[in-house]
DNA sequence: ACGCTTTAGGAAACCGGTGTCAATCTTGCC
DNA sequence: GGCAAGATTGACACCGGTTTCCTAAAGCGT
């Protein structure tokens, strides 16, 4: 600080060179930890660096090194929480490093999609992206992204690549626990509120669904399936179509939480209670779960660390096939579940 | 495309520069819209960046400028819905444009809290940042940035800065037309669940509801505040304590949505129902507003709006002045209220 | 004491852009 | 036709780092 002008870290390489009487690359092997350094001349320019609070310019960095320090996350995701979450999650990961963070929402339905991802990626130059579902899913996205030269992570509910490029929850595992749950608590007439026709997750929970009824021998009609876009409205309209019909559920499995609320709306308004009448399972575990009446019951997984993991992988892309991808979901009892009245 | 090799976005203002026949000056000058140049030279330059897709690196453009093209959210937000919202208005602001943005998710009880913040905006050399409530409220914080020679804009429900640093929304005068709908719904014992001392937003909603309940002339004792920290249970408990007062409240106004719900949860929990016993309304609009049972009379902020408006004035600090600084709310009317029951 | 290897550190080129300033080519005008 | 003014374009240095290559000094065996 003595030397002051270190105001907006205007000091260069130069500068610390000049200050320290040797040669900027002298400096920069400091900087990079080389060590083949005498001790001495390491500490000297370590104490000028800490004196004039010199911070290395990472766009010169990045010039000179034919790479950058910026990872990207591009996503089209309905659930902010979830989003906020994995943001924090790879913040968790970079922390302490010269890496940053760059965002980019885009609106999947857009015809220009694909421009408006390849333009983020060439202008920007990014070392990698992480790719959210329900984009994630998207083989052709993917490939444009590995043709641009670009590292990256694909977050999914399924196998969609090979372990590098992954960060996989089991959906259809979770799912299945979820429903064996309510099978145990002598449901036989479980609904599922499904996901969008193309979601994977939507594919992969509506088989966890099967394979549970399947595996305790219950009659799982079509009628017991009725089709959400993973909105709170869609959920109503999903639920209120389960319940009219000619054998109603007395449980129902919503494939996300946001759907589940809406769910729990269609009960109230046929002047049912939830869970005396129907009873009602989620998924994320999301606020909304612990916040609406009653407390969801549903399935949490662990989108924090499974985005710090997928971090590790771009930052770290050799080490990456060590790095976990598969993650285990944890179910959360909560009160809009009980045995059916009969 | 023709000549291969625009993988990962390879080629450079050279290559151009050899196969347009010019020197790489006239080609920055071709990027740069440089009006001093003949109109067929022009359009041979961008022949051949269009044939090999050319994108400029924006690292080097940085260097040379002695500027970069990244702005920077800081945040501490309990809800994920707003900034979310937000992102998306900075990208309305910033897309086709070279600006990308880094977003830095903090935590405001950290005692590195201003460290952490100064590594950030040093280490990634921010054109400018954007800070959330409620660290946009600490001047403190807003003096490192300013001295690190950093563009802001800070977030606000209050004239917490100069138009040229402020993009603000008027939370006083907006609960106080909240609250004086209660009261013409013929409410005459109004309840506040406050937000956390130390909060701007906290302080300006408080306030408005001091204003509305002093121009009815209608008493406000302390017994009818209680205080919460913008969280769900907070909100409950707050709610709790007003419904077990000796005079109990007819209607209650939470400083924001979450807590509405909370404070929902309450009623409830005392066996009374909203909006027949107990009328109810937030503050935000998110998400759970209308997820929540019955929907929630709230208050809604166009944060989406406000958000471009700051990237904007980042962008064009020149202009800044001139952008809209002072955002009007609207009021939403949904089943949460209702006249009280005598 | 001498040649050879190893270690420490510097000079200069380079990454891919932009700014300055001078050179060249038109054009208009007398 | 000659010349000044204006329009176009290029040569070269520079932004702040890293890499390559090289030199000087130190260590070491004989």
């Amino acid at each position: 600080m003595a030397l002051g002008r270190n105001r907006a870290g205007k000091s260069t390489i130069n500068d610390v060179a000049r200050l320290a009487g040797v040669s900027k690359k002298t400096v920069s092997r400091v900087i990079n930890r080389s060590p083949l350094l005498n001790i001495t001349t390491r500490e000297k320019v370590e104490a000028v660096i800490a004196d004039i609070g010199y911070v290395p310019n990472p766009q010169a960095r990045a010039l000179a090194l034919r790479r950058n320090f910026l990872l990207g996350l591009i996503h089209d995701n309905p659930n902010a929480q979830m989003v906020l979450n994995f943001q924090e999650g790879v913040l968790d990961a970079i922390r302490d490093t010269e890496f940053a963070l760059v965002v980019r929402p885009v609106d999947r339905a857009s015809p220009k999609l694909f421009d408006d991802i390849r333009k983020f990626i060439e202008q920007q130059r990014l070392h990698g992206v992480m790719i959210l579902p329900p984009l994630s899913e998207n083989d052709e996205l993917a490939a444009l992204v590995r043709n641009l030269g670009c590292h990256y992570v694909r977050m999914g509910s399924a196998p969609l690549d090979d372990s590098a490029h992954l960060v996989q929850s089991n959906d259809r595992q979770a799912v299945r626990e979820a429903v064996d749950y309510l099978i145990a608590q002598g449901h036989r007439h479980i609904g599922l509120v499904a996901g969008p026709d193309g979601f994977r997750s939507a594919f992969e929970r509506r088989e966890g669904w099967r394979d549970a009824l399947a595996a305790a021998g219950l009659d799982h009609g079509s009628e017991q399936i009725a089709s959400g876009h993973y909105t709170f409205e869609s959920g109503r309209d999903a639920a209120a179509q389960l319940l009219g019909s000619a054998h109603p559920p007395t449980a129902i499995f919503a494939s996300n939480d946001v759907m589940a609320a809406g769910a729990l709306h269609a009960v109230r308004e046929r002047g049912l209670t939830v869970p005396d009448d129907v009873s009602i399972i989620g998924f994320d575990d999301t606020a909304i779960a612990a916040t609406i009446w009653p407390p969801l019951t549903t399935v949490r997984w662990p989108i924090r660390d499974m985005a710090r993991s997928a971090a590790l992988k771009l930052i770290h892309p050799e080490t990456a096939p060590h790095e976990q991808s598969l993650f285990p979901t944890i179910f959360v009892p909560r009160a809009s579940v009980t045995k059916p009245r009969d």
